[in-house]
Formats: structure tokens, C-alpha cells, sequence
DNA sequence: TAGTGTATGTTATATCATAACGTGTCAAGG
DNA sequence: CCTTGACACGTTATGATATAACATACACTA
């Protein structure tokens, strides 16, 4: 499915492209900026950015927005890459794995990760109307988790926090 | 699947029962009297328990531990409750949507409320050995993301916290 | 009693995810 | 050169999770 779209609604992802991070920003620096640190950081770390690897970023990159596995799978298969699910499960894993993209668990989606190498404790807000996801700055919530692990004498390896609740513009109009 | 086993493992769940908290606690405590203040504040809100939301929050208690829907629906299913999959995802919805449970979207399960009607920010602590979860109190980690979420203008409704790492137990055993 | 709202039971299907295996590619070492 | 081993990809098949849609039952009340 479409992440953003519930269950039976026609999927009218194609040309929309809304902006779903909930602020004005610069879309090319998301997209080919991104995509260079992480060519640099694959180079740097002794990983392999594959046709398949780098074409899935890219399409979470142009879609800036979540995506479900199968959605990316759809693009693949259309440019000529396997069709089979594992196919796109695998180059998201990957991607995940190596922190260049996040999986958003609410919305059974993936989306790429604007902040390849920095920060590196997001936090998702997702929109409940349209399923818009932002990836907020969230040290001070991961120390703040990471005291009340330590108090439990847990070891927080990844931590992930979703929120969800409603993005300014669906405030102002649900208002 | 059993929320404690990776597909495909024997389901060895039945009987074993291992204590999913970190700390030594109170069992008795767990199960009775968070049932007893669950039927209590259903009273107060005008809702229902009604025998498979009763029976499925029993569940859960006992278990201790995070179950997946189909593992709930079994034991539904064998003490004469309906055996399709609505009947458990629709009581576990109620339970969630109340309070009374959480889902823990890590491993597809859920589990009930060890603090319902309380504090209501809950982190979970889930090792990635054992699956046992833990409910940390979460206030100071709540606060952290409203203040995030208040400077990209979000509205957070709920949220949910889960972090992925050792317990105090096998963190000890993987020494 | 008829009507209304809510919960449950059931059928069917949608959606998400992975196990297992064969094939291709490429670089290291013989 | 050519083998070997690691890794990624393609494919088949299936497993696991979740929900839509509709039928039935039950409680309340007008």
C-alpha cells in the first residue's frame, strides 16, 4: 500500500507530491545532497551502495515522503529491477542497517533519512490526517529514555519514537 | 506467532511463563489488581467489558508478557470464543484504545497495562534477546518530545516509545 | 413490541514479510 | 588463468499480520 493512504483508498500518490516535512525547506538539498553524503559515507564505511541499493534511496529521496516495501517495489519493477518482494525488503534492510533510512512502524512504511550520520536518535511525528512524517531533532527524548533505561538496568542498543498527532497544516484546517 | 519467537521457532510458550519484568515484583499485584481497577474504570467511563475484553485483558495479564493476536485468539478460541482474527483484534483495539493494553509494534504483540489510568506516557524496553518487555516510566521522556514536536508546530496526541536492546538479564549471560 | 445502538461471529481477502534456493558478479589467492 | 568464496540479486513459495463486509445476537428504551 501507499503510506499514505488508508486501506482501499485509490492511491493518488502519483504527481501529488505533497511536502510532508511540516516546514519550508530546500527539497533539492533532500535529495541529491543527501544522496552524495551517503555515496560518500558507503565509500567511507567499505559498503556497497548497488544499482538497487541506490535507486530505492533514490525513490525515498524523491518521494519524501513514507513509503510502504511494496510501493518502492512497484518502482522498481518498473525500471526493470526484480519484482519479488525480497527484492525491495532487502535494499531497505540495508538501508536501514546502515542508518540511511528510517522504518516508520505505525505506518508500516520506510522513508529516507535526512540526516545521514548526524544526530542519530530521531524521533518521527506523524500526521494522523495526512500521513505526513517529520524527523525531529530528539537527543534531549533519547537521554531522557536512556536514564529511565539505565534506572531499569537496560541497555538501549535503537530506540525508536513515533508520535502521533496532527501537523500544522491539518490543525489549522481540522480547526 | 508468539510475540517471544521468531517465525518459524517451535512455540514453546505454553507453560514456561518466564517473568518478561526486569525487576522482581509482586505477580499477584499484576494480575488481579490491575484487573480489578480496569473493571472499576470501565464502570466509571460508561464502557463495557464485556466477557471477551475481560477475558482477552486476563490473557495478557497472565501471560505477562507480549502476546501477538493470533496467539490470543488460540486461547479464545479454545475456551469457546470465536476463532477468526476480528474477535481478538477487536477486543485487543478496545483494551488499547482505553488504556488497558499497549501494542507493541516491535514485535507485532501486545500486552497489558502494568499502570492503567496513571502516568500514561509509557517507553518500552524490549530485549532483543529474551523479548521480554518492560514499561518504563516515561514522563521526562514525553516532555523532551513535546518540546520537540511544539518547535516544528506539531500537536502530539499519542505516542509511542520503544527501544530495543538488553536486559539486565541477558545483557549479564551475553558477558 | 419495534427500534436503536453496540458487540460478536463469520466469511473472505488484503497487506506485510521472510524462508529457501539458484544464479551472477567480482576480487583474492592459488 | 582459473578456482573459490563472499555477497548481492532474482525467483518461488509461503507465512504472518490485519481488516472489510456482512450476518447475528443482545440490551436498552421509547
Amino acid at each position: 500500500m501507499a503510506a499514505a493512504r488508508k486501506q482501499g483508498d485509490p492511491d493518488l500518490s502519483v504527481g501529488l507530491s505533497p511536502d510532508p516535512a511540516f516546514l519550508p525547506h530546500d527539497h533539492a538539498h533532500c535529495a541529491g545532497d543527501v544522496l552524495a553524503r551517503a555515496e560518500a559515507r558507503v565509500a567511507m564505511a567499505g559498503l556497497r551502495l548497488t544499482p538497487v541499493r541506490r535507486r530505492v534511496l533514490q525513490i525515498l529521496l524523491e518521494a519524501h515522503r513514507a513509503l510502504g516495501a511494496y510501493d518502492v517495489l512497484q518502482r522498481l519493477a518498473a525500471e526493470g529491477f526484480g519484482n519479488q518482494p525480497p527484492v525491495a525488503y532487502r535494499a531497505l534492510e540495508f538501508l536501514v542497517e546502515h542508518g540511511f533510512a528510517h522504518r516508520i512502524r505505525r505506518l508500516n512504511a520506510f522513508m529516507a533519512c535526512m540526516h545521514p550520520g548526524e544526530d542519530h536518535s530521531p524521533a518521527f511525528l506523524i500526521c494522523r490526517l495526512c500521513d505526513a512524517v517529520a524527523e525531529a531533532p530528539a537527543f534531549p527524548v533519547r537521554a531522557a529514555l536512556d536514564r529511565a533505561a539505565a534506572g531499569l538496568g537496560f541497555v538501549i542498543e535503537r530506540s525508536n519514537v513515533e508520535a502521533l498527532g496532527l501537523c500544522p497544516a491539518c490543525k489549522t484546517v481540522a480547526a
